[in-house]
RNA sequence: GGAGGGAUGGCAGAGCGGUUUAAUGCACCGGUCUUGAAAACCGGAGUGUCCUUAUGGGCACCGUGAGUUCGAAUCUCACUCCCUCCGCCA
């Protein structure tokens, strides 16, 4: 959420950033609103203190034993100009804060302009793509063949895009979880924490998530509780409504199953992994004082890479343009593995800074060094998600007979096994 | 699901209709003392918001929301959450 007050003393910077993003946001009604709550503020406030001067001096003549129907009178009269006022002011307030709630976050000055992810800017890329003496397999072929998979069985239980892991699939999902969580916890600085994959509304709210991308997300409506699309959210909400007494930076990491319903996805990337319904994540996030969080994004990027470093993978970095950034963030780099059977560079990563935005909504706060209560500055990234490292593992580790090798890190954490076959 | 208890400032813990600008203790910050530290003593300090800004002043906030009253942390109602016990259950 934005500050009203930042909108108001620097409305014509808050317009350009806005345009920037491309959304056509009610700046002048927001505005409005603002100038209405406060004037009834002022209004009402002084009649609140005519009120309590005289309730006191009420106060004082009874214990005198002085007569004070007449005082009484007066204070009675003022009570319905109050009530007024006060309904006036709440009303302008509700109504300004949930246009507050469909406000996106502000561009960070380095964001690169644009519309869409065609002018997102390619900052680097690591490794050069495999060549193939042969044609590559896509891997649901891969995985199928293998029994690593069996994405009919899933859609039987659940429908499609539920993927269903098995055998050394499963095992390779479990693995590879391992793997992040103890790269993150053990070599940078990460405390893990285990969170609820259900959350409240106030919850979704903190994070961005609600009120305006409701469409997107699982919701249970017999106790009101959303299937968390990411573990950014319960694990952002760690410190909901409280001033942080931990050190900052803040690192936690966790993993997550996640759910999407990917409204308005329909027919996209319907084969295989790339794009489902529910898949496995590690999440990392930091609450980071604000003047630190511009290098906060840069090493929280750098944790994500050197997963896939250690993996042996081919990535490139994408610092995405004002107009592909998510409704909550400032400043977001993608990162995309390459998969050569698609012939595509698949997100894995998301790395974003937040800014106040989310602290804002979710009332997270430190002590800064003067001792005040100020917002934090949040971030996330994924570290990584599941499903397109495990097409990018598959797809890039094949040989021409089918069989997988997989990347010497990660043979500790399959009980040794080296290829699949 | 049933019964009972509770929710007050970073923590502990008073207050149950008007000197509450929320006592007191611990923790915290500054100072005195000390070679230094501890102890002792003195002082300071909540959050949000509005007006004015050098300063200062107003309003609101004692789980949340309504209500009674000239006046509510305090009285009434509803709700939420937490704790204990019982039932059910991985």
């Amino acid at each position: 959420m934005l500050d009203i007050r930042t909108i108001r003393e620097r409305e014509a910077d808050v317009r350009r950033a806005l345009d920037l993003r491309g959304v056509g946001v009610d700046l002048d009604a927001v505005l409005a609103l603002d100038r209405d709550r406060r004037s009834g503020l002022a209004e009402v406030e002084q009649l609140k203190n005519q009120r309590n001067v005289i309730s006191k001096e009420i106060g004082a003549l009874k214990k005198a034993g002085q007569d004070t129907a007449a005082r009484q009178a007066e204070v009675r009269a003022m009570g319905d100009r109050i009530a007024e006022l006060d309904r006036i002011v709440r009303e302008a307030e509700e109504k300004l804060n949930n246009a507050l709630l469909f406000m996106p976050n502000l561009p960070h000055p380095a964001v690169p302009p644009g519309h869409d992810a065609a002018q997102n800017r390619v900052v680097r890329q690591h490794g050069t793509p495999r060549s193939f003496d042969f044609e590559p397999k896509p891997h649901w072929e891969l995985g199928e063949k293998l029994g690593l998979f069996d994405l009919e069985r899933g859609a039987r239980m659940s429908g499609a895009g539920f993927p269903l892991f098995t055998g050394r699939g499963a095992r390779l999902e479990r693995g590879l979880i391992q793997f992040m969580l103890d790269l993150h916890t053990t070599q940078h600085g990460y405390r893990e924490i285990a969170p609820p994959f259900l959350c409240n509304a106030a919850s979704m709210t903190g994070t961005g998530q609600l009120p305006k991308l409701a469409e997107d997300m699982y919701h249970v409506a017999s106790d009101d509780l959303y299937l968390i699309p990411t573990a950014e959210v319960p694990v952002t909400n760690f410190y909901r409504e409280e001033i942080i007494r931990d050190p900052l930076p803040v690192k936690l990491t966790a993993y997550s199953a996640c759910f999407r319903r990917e409204a308005g996805a329909a027919g996209r990337d319907t084969r295989g992994l790339i794009r489902v319904h529910q898949f496995d994540k590690v999440e990392l996030v930091k609450f980071v004082e604000p003047e630190t969080s511009d290098a906060e994004l840069e090493t929280l990027l750098a944790d994500a890479e050197d997963v896939l470093q250690r993996l042996g993978l081919v990535y490139r970095i994408l610092e995405l343009c004002a107009g592909d950034l998510s409704f909550a963030s400032s400043h977001t780099y993608d990162i995309e593995l390459w998969a050569p059977a698609q012939k595509a560079w698949l997100e894995v990563s998301s790395c974003s800074n937040f800014g106040d935005f989310q602290a804002r909504r979710a009332g997270i706060r430190y002590r800064n060094k003067d001792g005040k209560a100020a917002f934090v500055h949040t971030l996330n990234g994924s570290g990584v998600a599941l499903p397109r490292l495990v097409v990018a593992l598959l797809e890039n580790g094949q040989r021409a007979d089918g069989s997988i090798v997989l990347p010497e890190a990660l043979h500790p954490y399959l009980g040794g096994l080296t290829v699949l076959d």
